[in-house]
RNA sequence: GGAGAGGUGGCAGAGUGGUCGAAUGUACCUGACUCGAAAUCAGGCGUAGGUUUAAGCCUACCGUGGGUUCGAAUCCCACCCUCUCCGCCA
C-alpha cells in the first residue's frame, strides 16, 4: 500500500510515477474521497468530543447528587447525528482503504521505464551456453524415460500437474535440500517451515488481495460450510445472524483460506502487526514450500512440460530489513539465489524489469532467466524484489528505529530457486546422446553418489 | 467431537457502567546519590489518526465485529484465538 501522507502531499508526483509503470490514477476521485473524509472527521470527531465531555459532566454530577435531566436532554439531541456522521466516516473510511489496496507500488527511479517484457534491461550473462552434437530433446521428452509423469497426473487431479518416481523424484528433492543448505550454511538464511494455507489478511498483507484472488485456490471454508449446513437443516439464515456477521454471507471472504502461491505469504506474514527491535535485523528466512497457482488467464501457455503448474516447489528466500539497507540487501539477495545456479553450472541472464513489466506490489524487481537448450532460450527461474515499505505499510511491520519509534521495515524476497523449473534446466542442459543425464556434481551427495540418470 | 477456564500496555497483573488510556509490579530511559556499579529516591515511558508553525488540543484503540446506554475494559449477542480435562487421531 502507499502512503497515504504521498497522495495528500504530492497527488500529481505520485499519478505521474505510477503512470510510467501504466497505471492510470483516478486523482479526482481521491480527492473527492480526501475531501469527504476531511470534512465528515472533524465534524464527527467535535460531536464526539462533546459527548464524552457531557457524559463526563453527568458523572460528576450524578455523584454529587444534582440532577441531571438538562444535559442529559441536551447530549440525547447529539446521538441521532453521531451515529449518522459515524457510519458515514466508516463509509468514507473503507471506501479510501479499499482505493489504496488497489494502487500498486511506484517504482524506484532506477528502473527502466518501459511497456512490456521488450523494455527490460539485461544486466549480465553468466555460463556458457552448451553445444550438443546431437539433436537436443526437450525435458518432456528427457523425462519419459526417467519418470516424468503428465498422464498419471492428470488422472489423479488434472492438467499442469506432474507425477515425479524414481531417481527424477530423488532429483527434485536433493535440488531443494541443496539449495535449502546453501542458504542456510553461506548466506546466514534461517530455515522456517510455515503454514501453506493462510487466511486473507495474510494474502492482503503481501498483496494478493484483494486484486488477485482470481490466481489463487481458495478453500471454501467455515462460513460458507455452516452456512450450507443452516440451509440443509432448513433453519436458514435469519436477520440476527446477519447483524451480528456470525452468519454474513458477505463475510465468508474474510473467513476463507487460500492455498499459498509462494512462501513469501507465510514466511513475510510472520512480522505482521510486530515491531522488531532494531538489533534483530536484518530477518532472513529461507522456506521451502510447494506453491499452488490458479494459472487463471494463462491458458494454452506453456501447456506442455512442467513449466506451468498448478503445484511446484520452491525454495523462497525473504528478509526484513531497515529501510536504508534494502537496496544492498536485494543486490545481496539476487546474488544468493544467482550462486545456486552458478553451483549447478546452468548458463543464466539477469534482467532488470522494466516499469511497466513489474509485478504489483513492487518497487524493483530483478528476475533470473536461466538457459533452456530446448527453448533456445532464457525463461524466468527466479524473481527477486524489493517491495520497500509496501508490503509494511499493509502488514503493518515495524522496527523501533534507533529514536526508539516504530517505523516500517522493508521487505524482500527471491525465488532461490524454483525447484521445478530447475530440474526443467537440470534435464535439458546435461542430456546425453544416450538419452541419460549427468547430475550436477553439488548434487551428487544428495543422490547416494549416483552420477548419471538414466533409463 | 464433549466439558470447563481465559484473552487488558514489552512482560506480569488489578479494574462495583461514570475524571479509566487504564492501578500496581517489573523491564526500559533520564536525573540524583556513588570513584564506578548495585541498592535507593525522583521523573518519564503504548499505538494510530485529525488539527496546529510549534507547544498543545482533540479522536479512536482493553482479542474481533455488532448491540444496549447520555456514558462500556466493565452489560448483551456472534465470531476468532489460547489453555485444561475427556474422546478421536498422524
Amino acid at each position: 500500500m502507499l502512503d497515504i501522507q504521498a497522495l495528500r502531499n504530492d497527488l500529481a508526483g505520485v499519478a505521474a510515477r505510477l503512470a510510467t509503470r501504466g497505471f492510470v490514477l483516478d486523482t479526482a476521485k481521491f480527492e473527492q474521497l480526501e475531501g469527504e473524509r476531511k470534512s465528515i472527521q472533524t465534524r464527527t470527531q467535535e460531536l464526539q468530543a462533546k459527548r464524552n465531555s457531557s457524559s463526563k459532566l453527568i458523572g460528576q454530577a450524578k455523584a454529587k447528587g444534582q440532577d441531571v435531566s438538562a444535559i442529559m436532554a441536551e447530549v440525547a439531541s447529539l446521538g441521532d447525528e453521531l451515529k449518522r456522521d459515524e457510519a458515514r466516516l466508516g463509509e468514507v473510511q473503507s471506501a479510501l482503504q479499499q482505493f489504496l489496496e488497489v494502487l500498486p507500488n511506484t517504482p524506484h527511479s532506477s528502473v527502466p521505464p518501459g511497456k512490456s517484457e521488450a523494455d527490460n534491461l539485461e544486466v549480465r550473462k553468466i555460463g556458457n551456453i552448451p553445444t550438443f552434437d546431437f539433436a537436443v530433446k526437450d525435458h518432456v521428452s528427457i523425462g519419459e524415460g526417467l519418470g516424468l509423469d503428465f498422464d498419471t497426473a492428470a488422472k489423479i487431479s488434472g492438467s499442469r500437474f506432474s507425477v515425479l518416481k524414481g531417481g527424477l523424484a530423488r532429483l527434485h528433492r536433493a535440488l531443494a535440500q541443496f539449495m535449502l543448505d546453501t542458504h542456510t550454511d553461506q548466506h546466514g538464511y534461517t530455515e522456517t517451515y510455515v503454514p501453506y494455507i493462510v487466511n486473507a489478511d495474510s494474502m492482503r498483507g503481501t498483496g494478493q488481495l484483494p486484486k488477485f484472488e482470481e490466481d489463487l485456490f481458495r478453500i471454501a471454508q467455515p462460513f460458507e460450510r455452516r452456512i450450507t449446513e443452516r440451509f440443509l437443516s432448513n433453519e436458514g439464515i435469519s436477520a440476527a445472524d446477519m447483524a451480528s456477521g456470525g452468519l454474513n454471507p458477505a463475510n465468508y471472504k474474510e473467513d476463507s483460506y487460500y492455498l499459498i502461491p509462494t512462501a513469501e505469504v507465510p514466511v513475510t506474514n510472520m512480522v505482521r502487526d510486530e515491531i522488531v527491535p532494531l538489533e534483530q535485523l536484518p530477518l532472513k528466512f529461507v522456506a521451502h514450500t510447494p506453491c499452488f497457482r490458479s494459472e487463471a488467464g494463462s491458458y494454452g501457455r506453456d501447456t506442455r512440460g512442467m513449466i506451468r503448474q498448478h503445484q511446484f516447489d520452491k525454495v523462497e528466500l525473504v528478509q526484513m530489513v531497515h529501510p536504508d539497507e534494502s537496496y544492498a540487501a536485494l543486490e545481496q539477495l539476487l546474488g544468493h539465489a544467482e550462486t545456486i545456479l552458478q553451483k549447478l553450472g546452468l548458463p543464466y541472464r539477469v534482467v532488470k524489469l522494466c516499469t511497466g513489466d513489474m509485478g504489483f506490489s513492487s518497487a524493483t524487481t530483478y528476475d533470473i532467466e536461466v538457459w533452456l537448450p530446448a527453448q533456445n532460450t532464457y525463461r524466468e527461474i527466479s524473481s527477486c524484489s524489493n517491495f520497500e515499505a509496501f508490503q509494511a505499510r499493509r502488514m503493518q511491520a515495524r522496527f523501533r528505529n534507533a529514536q526508539g519509534k516504530p517505523e516500517l521495515l522493508h521487505t524482500l524476497n527471491g525465488s532461490g530457486l524454483a525447484v521445478g523449473r530447475t530440474l526443467v534446466a537440470v534435464l535439458e542442459n546435461y542430456q546425453q546422446a544416450d538419452g541419460s543425464v549427468v547430475i550436477p556434481e553439488v548434487l551428487r551427495p544428495y543422490m547416494g553418489g549416483m552420477e548419471k540418470l538414466s533409463h
